[in-house]
DNA sequence: CGCGTTGTTGAAGAGCTTCAAATCTGGTGG
DNA sequence: CCACCAGATTTGAAGCTCTTCAACAACGCG
């Protein structure tokens, strides 16, 4: 319930809020309260009504829909990231349903003072309109990673990215279990077990969670990464200035849905 | 070129337009003109840069993505209908292609003019922010759809989600090719073509484009449809209302995307 | 150390794709 | 009006991908 001060900066610093004026940040931040879940904890059920934005300062939580006793994962979800910021801009019901996957601190925002502010506040509408383009897109790259790679294909694509993003080392590590991974990428347990092994001749080898990509030119070949579909995150996480392409985090979905690959 | 006066009068009465004031329309539209384009015209690529919010009055455009040689079908779109809002907000590039599916008329409003209105007025901000999140949702829909059924559970909640649409009458015309409602599920032709057979002991009868559906409730026994899945189309356009659940444009990604089912 | 969860592997079968060929359909020119 | 063509759809056969079930191994935690 007591929130520290570095927990707003951080807050304040998301692409949603950097750009907003200390007043308007502290109307959305008003009544704001921050709460801390153990693993595991079901944060919302696909089908409540949503009264809160939600963002992750610590932790991690997976997003997931579900339909006849079957369930998928839709996005897994790191610090510092907001989500479902849509159904909060139309006051309607949630898609999905969220829980975390780890001990997580998160902090809740009224979505009607959201709400509020965004009539009020062009600038801060305009900071929410982008971030919800950017989720869109996440979104966009998710169908078309689905719909149009076979697994293998999206398991190759995901290790490339991985890569790129924990700085082109060679031994990356799953940031996740393998079976939410499975689930991220549309397919079983031991379809990402398979998978995995029909990779060994592409220089793949795994160990645990640590995979180290030996040829990883050769399975770059494989995977064929677009940047239409992949959204390959700058190494450093530092400037990330224009938005010629497009705002990172958006763009990866990290605030909104890290979404597929 | 030139434009008559109901085509502005339609673009008003869109969600995204429908509620702002004849000033900041005015200004929105002011650089706007008018486009005709035969069938099968390719509006865009992916990865051009975006300089236009595009409004389709008249015809139908499919929006699709493509990856080695594969395409597939993201969105059908019909009248009236606007498209790649996203990318116009982030002044980013095309994430999908666009083509004309019949002889179309486009409008195209100034992407730069656009979002300089969103800086000035918080309310048409507000009303992108919305339309953004009703696309969003819509794509949430798509990707639970895509990655929880198979190809003949879509097709079954296709045929029911049309038979709401087209007013419960029990023989209901397929609204575009086959081919390309099989991208659109996600399947190929042929595929589509055994999952129509195999919804034969359902009641279904294909004759050319039209679709009767003897038992409805059997079909919907298989289908299972779902409101976190499936956007049931209001039968009459009339008053919509409340956004309780969601405006119904964006719900249904009518505006922004048709978007699977 | 014991136990439950997670990950791996094998076998069977369902689902989907591809290629090929036959059939149907709509539109065109004679 | 009819013959004809191109594209769309359907059907069959073969093969590949993915899922499911079952059994087993590996790991982590108390």
């Amino acid at each position: 319930m007591t929130m520290r001060e570095s927990d707003l900066d951080r807050v304040k610093a998301l692409p949603l809020f950097s750009k907003t004026s200390p007043e308007v940040f502290r109307d959305v931040t008003g009544g704001a309260f921050l709460q801390r879940f153990p693993a595991g904890t079901t944060l919302m059920m696909e089908g409540d009504t949503v009264d809160f934005l939600y963002v992750l300062l610590d932790g991690m939580v997976e997003l997931q829909g579900s339909w006849k006793e079957k369930e998928t994962t839709l996005a897994l979800l790191r610090p510092v990231s907001t989500f479902i910021l849509a159904a909060v801009v139309l006051d309607a019901d949630a898609l999905m349903s969220a829980r975390t996957l780890e001990r997580s601190e998160i902090l809740m925002l009224s979505g009607e003072a959201l709400r509020r502010v965004m009539r009020q506040d062009a600038d801060f509408s305009f900071a929410v309109a982008q971030e919800l383009s950017g989720c869109y897109r996440g979104l966009v790259r998710a169908v078309k990673n689905q719909k149009l790679r076979g697994g293998v294909e999206r398991l190759a694509n995901y290790l490339v990215t991985q890569r790129i993003r924990q700085d082109l080392i060679e031994t990356i590590v799953l940031p996740h279990e393998k079976r939410v991974l499975a689930s991220l990428l549309g397919m079983t347990p031991e379809n990402l077990s398979r998978a995995f092994a029909s990779l060994a001749k592409y220089g793949v080898v795994v160990r645990g969670g640590e995979v180290t990509l030996n040829r990883p030119d050769a399975l770059e070949r494989l995977a064929r990464p677009s940047p239409l579909i992949d959204n390959h995150m700058p190494p450093a996480d530092g400037v990330v200035g224009k938005a010629e392409s497009e705002r990172w985090s958006s763009a990866t979905g990290r605030s909104c849905g890290y979404v597929s690959s």
